[in-house]
DNA sequence: TATTGTTATACTCTATAACTATA
DNA sequence: TATAGTTATAGAGTATAACAATA
């Protein structure tokens, strides 16, 4: 399966502010941690975004930011390679449930797993102190973001 | 042009780091602003790569961090769009440099003071002096994974 | 032989528009 | 009418493999 994402890149490019450059090299991370598992970066994000609860296509097209009928495709694809199911839901006949397949949610936890430890490899070059005010800097920063 | 990026994403998924939020919400910020100057983020950083001076198809695809077939087709459809054009390396008859056009430049140009002023916006909402301290920190954290 | 670049092919991810089925 | 989801279509970005031209 060709995943088709830049794996390191970030070599210097000239012009790019680091902090593109930044969301380049966690891009990277995250992307080499769900090639280790088989699964595309968005197909690790889907999963992650099922752990503990089916949920329904519109939500989860809210929640990934995509169009229904990217998720549609996107899906599919997981689907078709047993990482997650359809199903009906109780009261609403328009409506599909997606589930966690039991293979799905192994590749999940792996995912999220290895992409802890990708995370803490990439911090590890600062100092213990600022690797956690950079996290913490880092939630503000999306937290007022989603905000907005 | 349906440029394909998430434009806001990051609304809470649970179980991903926030600091993979963090490159999500990065990532959406330059995608928006490529899309406002009718740029596809990578096109962005292909311009970027050729500032000040031309390059050849090699050494993009070693910064971009792609495959040389990769890069023909990114250089092919900027080249469409009048961004770039290639030329002849003297000296080296199968070689090509690629060069940015006028439109191009100008291109490059609003794109870097639209990503600078975007990525103002996103710390914003952090105090000055963590600002300079977020940026530094990112600095390293791209530094040390481009020595890795 | 090694290097540079292109072509061929196949996927994933994305969008918009039009459509179906249900509420 | 409005909502949930799919289908159809198109385009960007990616990879691998095979190839041509040149060094």
């Amino acid at each position: 399966m060709a995943i088709g994402l830049p794996a390191c890149s970030a070599h210097d490019l000239g012009g790019l502010p680091d902090l593109v450059e930044l969301a380049i090299v966690l891009t990277g991370a995250v992307a080499r941690v769900a090639e280790e598992h088989e699964l595309t970066p968005m197909q690790g994000r889907l999963l992650c975004g099922l752990a503990g609860q089916p949920r329904r296509m519109i939500d989860l097209a809210q929640s990934l930011g995509i169009e229904k009928a990217a998720l549609t495709g996107l899906v599919d694809r997981a689907e078709r390679r047993g990482l997650v199911e359809r199903a009906i839901v109780p009261g609403d006949r328009r409506a599909v449930q997606v589930t966690l397949t039991d293979d799905g949610g192994q590749a999940m936890l792996a995912f999220e797993t290895g992409v802890a430890s990708a995370l803490d490899e990439l911090l590890a070059p600062l100092p213990a102190k600022d690797r956690s005010a950079f996290r913490r800097m880092a939630s503000a920063i999306v937290r007022a973001a989603r905000a907005a």
